[in-house]
DNA sequence: TCTGGGGTCCTAGGACCC
DNA sequence: TCTGGGGTCCTAGGACCC
């Protein structure tokens, strides 16, 4: 028999983590904001009941939260990463075959004949929630996208679905598709939306009814993917082992704006060792660096400027000096002086695994003292903290450094911020 | 020089996702 | 005063080749 697939996704997943950990949020809105503080990016119910909206500045919803007493966090990677590794772990107790696709959501696929699925489903919540203290909704149906309908329904009907809603091989599945707007169906977006509803195409049922030919005209082969994934065709493949990384980018928005080029060499340098490090624990080396650089895009004084450039090398590496060598000199070649810059960002590219690295032409053997070098300062980084050893043109402080004033402790993260019991 | 079809590779930009 | 960050996939178009 066909395989079931279910998607798991944890409610309000930052906001629950903060609850997790502090009693005292347990009946308080939450809302987690994005780097910088910016904007909220994460609300638990009672917040979203405020009608604070996905994305809002918080200037904007500021007085409101304050009149509810709400809790307010900064976001805390660090501590959603672990969590998030908590529940994909628990995971495992129940099928073999699961693809992690977000911080926060799982796909797995279930042998609809072991048992039934409603109550795996069910089961599958419970633990979670009495193990991790995380809520999540689970739906189940023949294919990804009509999980993701399915789950998003379950969410939504928490009290009748029990935060579970079983679709595969369901009658409920024409009317839930006829009640879920187009919009909402997973890979489309603003645009295709508006291309749909043009052509008076409002449902998911409608997505599904399509000639698909004309699908594919409208929308392309991802279009055209999508609507034989709501009539039950597995289009979109079930990928069990991580696929291999592509890039690593690490940008920030400045807590001000920086016209200096020191300043903003070192904003490239230190998101550099940052983008180097993740690249490593990947076992990646790069063959290209890009650096960008964008002003204020709310406010472009005195003119909007956002340039990128991309430096490429036919010798990949994974030595942080020569990353910096490369990301400086393609600074150098966009940096114009007098702009007010809020943001700046390198990417790693044309990645390949380290056991890939051929021998090079000239000073290979530099190079391979640079390759044990860095994984020396790694691992010593890894055991007594970030940057306790670093190079000497890295800075960790300077005015373009983030604002994050809100920030909850690293409970599971970091020794020194252990949750106290008194 | 531009006549012709067919193919690959690369990149920029659009669209979408969480 | 105050508006996030990190990804993937697809397509079109240019360069280059035979």
């Amino acid at each position: 028999m066909d395989t079931a697939i279910a998607l798991l996704d944890c409610n309000n997943f930052y906001a629950s983590c903060e609850r997790v950990f502090d009693a005292s949020v347990k009946r308080r809105p939450v809302v987690v904001l994005s780097n910088n503080d910016g904007c909220v990016i994460a609300r638990s119910d009672e917040a979203k009941e405020l009608g604070v909206t996905m994305g809002s500045p918080l200037f904007k919803v500021d007085a409101l939260l304050e009149e509810a007493d709400a809790a307010v966090f900064s976001s805390n990677y660090a501590l959603y990463g672990d969590m998030s590794g908590r529940v994909m772990n628990l995971l495992h107790n129940f099928t073999p075959e699961i693809e992690v696709y977000s911080i926060d959501e799982a796909f797995l696929s279930l042998e609809p004949r072991r048992r039934s699925l409603d109550n795996l489903g069910r089961s599958i919540r419970e633990k979670i929630y009495k193990w991790t203290g995380i809520p999540v909704s689970v739906g189940i149906a023949e294919t990804k996208v009509l999980a993701k309908i399915a789950n998003r329904r379950a969410k939504k009907a928490e009290l009748q679905a029990q935060g579970v809603l079983n679709l595969y091989r369901s009658p409920r599945t024409e009317p839930v598709l006829k009640e879920t707007p187009v919009a909402d169906v997973w890979g489309i977006g603003y645009r295709s939306a508006l291309k749909l509803k043009a052509q008076n195409i409002l449902t998911a049922w409608d997505l599904r009814e399509m000639d698909n030919r004309f699908a594919r005209r409208l929308l392309t082969v991802a279009g055209a993917r999508i609507a034989l994934e709501l009539r039950g065709v597995k289009c979109l493949p079930f990928e069990f082992v991580q696929t291999k990384k592509h890039n690593i980018t690490c940008s920030r928005s400045f807590g001000q704006t920086v016209s200096a080029y020191d300043d903003l060499k070192q904003a490239v340098l230190y998101f550099l060792t940052r983008a180097g490090e993740k690249m490593r624990k990947h076992g990646l080396a790069a063959s290209a660096v890009t650096v960008l650089l964008a002003t204020d895009r709310f406010r472009p004084v005195p003119a909007d400027y956002a340039p990128s450039a991309t430096y490429s090398s036919v010798y990949p590496t994974d030595g942080n000096q020569e990353l910096q060598t490369w990301a400086l000199k393609t600074l150098e070649k966009i940096y114009r002086p007098h702009y007010e810059y809020r943001r700046a960002g390198v990417i790693l590219s044309g990645l390949v695994g380290t056991e890939k690295l051929t021998k090079r032409l000239f000073d290979d053997e530099n190079f391979q003292k640079q390759h044990k070098l860095m994984k020396a300062i790694d691992e010593i980084n890894r055991k007594f903290g970030k940057d306790t050893v670093r190079f000497a043109s890295v800075r960790t402080a300077g005015n373009w450094k983030m604002k994050q004033a809100r920030k909850s402790p690293g409970y599971t993260t970091n020794w020194n911020e252990l949750m106290e019991v008194k």
